[in-house]
Order: C-alpha cells, then structure tokens, then sequence
DNA sequence: TTGTATGCGTTATCAA
DNA sequence: TTGATAACGCATACAA
C-alpha cells in the first residue's frame, strides 16, 4: 500500500531494504553489517550476509557515495593513452589503489591543457576523490577548479616546482643532465640530443634543459644544430640521426630522450655500417626492455615507472583516507639510474 | 531558517539549487537548461547558464545517475594492465566514449577467472553502464551477475562461441592458422610455434588450434616438441627458439603467436649466425612497429587492435543510449590481414 | 547494539 | 514552458 504512493516507476536492482526485509532487519543494520561489521553483533553479520547471498545483493556506490559524500574513485589523465611508457605506472596505481577498493578512471588529455582542463572538470563532476596528472603545467582555470574541489592531487610526470598539492616522480632535468654528463665524463665530445616535441610538453623542455646545463658543466656551448626535437617512434630515431649527422658529420654520441628513439637511431648507424659505440656512441632515456637485447645493448636511464604509481597511490589514499602521512606540498623525488650497457 | 533543521552538515560543494537561486529559477530549470536544453526558453537557458558560471557550478554525476538510474561510465578489464596491446583498443575506446561523455574505469584480471569476477562485481557496484571483457572466459557466476544485471557487455580478446551479449574481436584461430598455411604455403616444412601461456588464456588456446589445424590441412602431423609456451617478452623469443632447436635441430620455421616473441627469436637467430629467412623463416602475430624496423623485417598479422576499441565503445553506447543499432548477440569479426615482409 | 528520521543532489512525474 | 513534490538507495545523526 505504501509502496503504491511512489510516482516513480523504480528500474533498479535489489536494494539494501529488500536485503533488510529477507533478513528481518533495518536498512542501518545491513549497511553496518556491510560497511563496519563490527559495530553489529556476531548474530546479525551472519543474518544479514545470508540475506545478501540469498537475493543477490550488490551495493550500489552511487547512492552510497552521495550520501556519505566519498567515492571510490580516481581519476588518471595522461597525455597520450597508447603510450607504453605509462603502462608500468598504470599499473603500480591500479595493483594499490584496487587493494583498497578504489576504481580508476582514466583519459587522455592529447597533450592539450585546455583538453586536460576540460577532463579535470569531467572527473571532479564524477566526484572522484582524488586525482592523477601526469602533467605539471596546467591552465589557470584547472587549477582553480582542483582548488576549489579541494580533491587529493598527485602530478605524476615531472617534479612541479609550483605542486598543485602533492608529486611523485624524478627529475626529467637532473636525469638529462646526468646521462649528458655520463657521456662528457666518457670522453665524447660532439653530444647530439634527440628529445620529443616539447610544445606542451615540460618533461621534454626540462630535459633539453638539463642536456644544456650538462654541456655548459663541461664546458661546451650547446650547439643548436646538434638538438632535434621529433616524435615517437623507431622511425623518427632513424630520422634524427640523419638530420643530426648532416648537419655535423662529427657528432660521436646520440642522446636520445625519448621513447624507443635510440633503438631506432642505432639500426640506422648499423645501416650505415657505423660502429656503436667506437663511431658513435648512444644512449637512451627510459628502461624499456628493447635496449638490453638489442646488439649492442643501449646505455639507459632507468626511471622507477612501477613506483612512481605505486607511492602516487599510497598519497592519495592516505590523504583520501585521512591516514594523514602525507600532507599537501609533498613532492616525492624518487631518482632515477644510469644503466651502463656497451653503446656508449 | 528553515536549513536548520537539517541534522546533517553539508560538506559538499555548490549545487544545482545554489544555481537556481542565483537565476531566480527553480532546480528543474536549472536541470533541464543543463541536461535537455531544448525543454527550456532561450531566455532561461542563458540565465542559467551564466547562473552556472558566476556560482562556479560542477554538477553532480553521482547524483544525476542516482536519481536518473544512468551512469555514464564503462567498465573494461583487461587480464593485464601493462601490456602495449591493449594500448591501441584502449585508445579507440577511449576516443569513442569520451566524445559522448562517457568515463572509462580499467582494472586487471591478472588472467584469473576469480578475479574478473570480483571485478564484474566490483563494477556493477559501480553502476557501469556498460562492460568491455577482454576474455571470453568467465565464471558462471560472472555470467550471472551480468545477466541480472542487465548491462551491455562487449567481448573483445577472441570470437566466443557463446557471446556474453555483444563480441568485437578477429578470430586468433583463423589468424594462426591463416599464417601457418601461408608458411606452410612458402614451402616451409618444420614450422614451430610460440605461444604465450595458454593456462586461462582462450587466445593463446586458440591460436595453438589454429596451428594445429593449418598441419593438418597441410597433411603433416603436428610434432609437439616443435610447439612451446612461453611468457612474453624479448628473452622469451630467444629462449622458445633455443629449447625447439634443442629438439628439432631441422626445424625450418619459427612462428611466435605472443608479445615480442618473434623479434626475441629473430636476434636469437642472429646471435647463432643464421640467416634469416634463409636458414630459418620468422613469423610474428601482432603488426608493433618494431617488426618492420628490424633486418630482416618480419612478416606478421596485421590485428583491427584500434577498431576493436572503437567499434566496441560504438556498440556500447548504441545499447546504452537505445540508439538500437545494435542488437544482443552481435558479434562482429573485424578480420585480419597477413602482412608478407622479409622474414619469411 | 539496533532503529528512526532525515538528507545527500539530482531527476521523474504530474500539475499549473 | 515552468514549478512543486517525491523519489533514487544509501549513510549520518541521534534516540532508544
């Protein structure tokens, strides 16, 4: 008779009330049971998971959410989302952040601020209760939104030296400039610098900042002609090298800071019969598992991918769940490592 | 006055009703100016809408689904997270959704039956208003959640025989045995095969069918010791190709229906000094850019990886959105291609 | 330990 | 075309 007064058609499933008729209790009593098993007796527990098995029962975190205004969500945007080199941090986030029940969402802001504007703005719509970006420079009203929202933030990409709120990453600057000075150290001299495009891209700016601060460290002048900015890809390593070597057919290393640019820049100095590294040495920027089996095996960074999404996680959830160990402003560096291999 | 004598403490941002006082309206207006805007005058909708802006309004999602029992969010669980071929069908989902509105959640089997089934749950929690599964393997309990649930559901890894409800997929017993007779075809006669693990992995299973199969109509008899399983990655390739050669030293060709197998068995090859396809013919499964940059090339199945995504998130959102283009039981096959290069 | 009343922020429904 | 009201399914606050 009651349920006659209703105007609305219901649609949904099984409800927790249904839960609570079959087990002859009160809705609080299964959402305890449910929620926080121990502030409801032995007895009951029992009483009510039965009830949930017996009429197949799933909660639903909509309606939870709303009315306990928390969610179990996250929300990732990086730049590009068929790129490999997230995977590993993907990862790490997912393994830690499902550990604790918590859903991830994620998209891809193309590289386009004003796109991860609009994708911060979509999250903080979802309410998810924290968020991911693997960016550090963002537009003014993103920032503004993230604020005000008051929601967790991790910048994943590069180290911000204005944080949103928290970071976790290495330092794209120190480790360009470390590898640059790995080779200056080495002996070469004419060190070329293949980096991805670095409009809307700080990662690729800081490195070619950090190949420059390597050159002046040892007393070079950066020679422009000897810095090529491409896109991904086995290809445009290729292409690099050709660019690079007409312009300065003495260049004796290639530096490449970007994904798989050195493997194709080394098959191109093996088309040319050049010997890696006594003609010309290289070396890349990121662990991928290519360069230790190619012939010779590549000179890398290694960049600590997993980690970066695991502790990006740990933050989250800790200011998320008020485990309170990490406060706004942390900025975790987690370092990076030169892998010396036989091509440089 | 009348907010007192709420129990509870808002803690939440600015709602739809701080909007509608501001433009002097009520929160159906407000409503429909945002979400059918057609049902409202002109002068209205630009009062909200500048209502919106001046109060800086993110409308509630959690809300909006609860209230309207819709969720704009889909669910995909793939069996591992960091493996670059899902990339590209991620990608195409991810492209597809979003240009409607719609937020991606990813989580990772780790190729337990188990697990995904806690995911389906987990998701259905979630209100997903739709699943992308990329195995075709599920528990009966999987089955039946989805079932009461009601939800679409794409399969996306292989052709099940027994859709779910909807399936995008090429066939992988069609593409191996498709190359193994265009092998078979070349004149090769000790044709091995690497396979990826086939314990809980229906794609792996197949494609070792699909071998088989091809033997067969190739009237040989399929030599088990010229099949091995392996796991992904480089050094995998290799070592599948040390272990056949052990047993099968006249082997004569070598397919690799897994991740990065075929290049790891290519610079096996090479370590020993046989030419290839010469002393040995190389075949691999998956077009990554990286086979067509290696001497020699090497010849593969081009896979519909992005048009899977893509054409998987258009039939998602066709049932959700009862654009009724697509109907329960659709299994669509987007094929595959064989793409003849230098190593075989 | 359990239950009652109420609200979370939105939309469905019906009336004006 | 607009508004009032009652849900959506759950958790908070408080009473018993």
């Amino acid at each position: 008779m009651e349920e006659e007064r209703s105007s609305r058609r219901r649609t949904g499933g099984i409800r927790m009330r249904d839960v609570a008729e079959r087990a002859g209790v009160s809705t609080m009593t299964v959402s305890r049971a449910l929620s926080e098993p121990a502030k409801v007796s032995q007895e009951m527990r029992e009483r009510v998971i039965r009830a949930v098995e017996e009429v197949g029962y799933l909660p639903n975190l909509l309606a939870r959410s709303l009315s306990s205004s928390r969610s179990t969500t996250v929300g990732l945007i990086v730049p590009s989302i068929d790129n490999s080199i997230y995977t590993q941090t993907l990862k790490g986030l997912s393994v830690v952040l499902r550990s604790r029940g918590f859903q991830l969402m994620i998209a891809e802001s193309g590289y386009d601020p004003s796109e991860e504007e609009d994708l911060v703005a979509a999250f903080l719509t979802q309410r998810v209760s924290g968020l991911v970006l693997h960016n550090i420079e963002h537009t003014d009203r993103a920032r503004a939104l993230i604020r005000q929202a008051g929601v967790p933030v991790v910048e994943n990409g590069n180290l911000p030296p204005e944080p949103l709120d928290m970071a976790v990453s290495y330092s794209n600057r120190e480790a360009a400039k470390a590898m640059t000075l790995h080779l200056g150290r080495l002996g070469y001299r004419k060190i070329a610098f293949a980096s991805l495009f670095a409009h809307n891209n700080d990662r690729s700016r800081d490195r070619i900042e950090g190949y420059r601060a390597a050159l002046t460290e040892l007393g070079q002048t950066p020679d422009p002609r000897l810095i090529v900015e491409t896109s991904r890809g086995l290809a445009s390593g290729a292409e690099a090298v050709v660019r690079v070597v007409q312009a300065v057919p003495e260049v004796d290393a290639f530096f490449c800071a970007g994904d798989v640019l050195a493997v194709g820049a080394l098959f191109e100095c093996q088309k040319r019969g050049w010997v890696v590294p006594r003609r010309i040495a290289i070396a890349s920027f990121d662990d991928v598992d290519l360069l230790r089996h190619v012939s010779p095996a590549v000179t890398t960074l290694r960049l600590p991918r997993y980690g970066i999404g695991e502790r990006t996680a740990q933050m989250l959830l800790g200011r998320i769940l008020d485990d309170a160990e990490y406060l706004r402003g942390s900025v975790v560096d987690l370092k990076f490592e030169i892998i010396q291999r036989e091509s440089a």
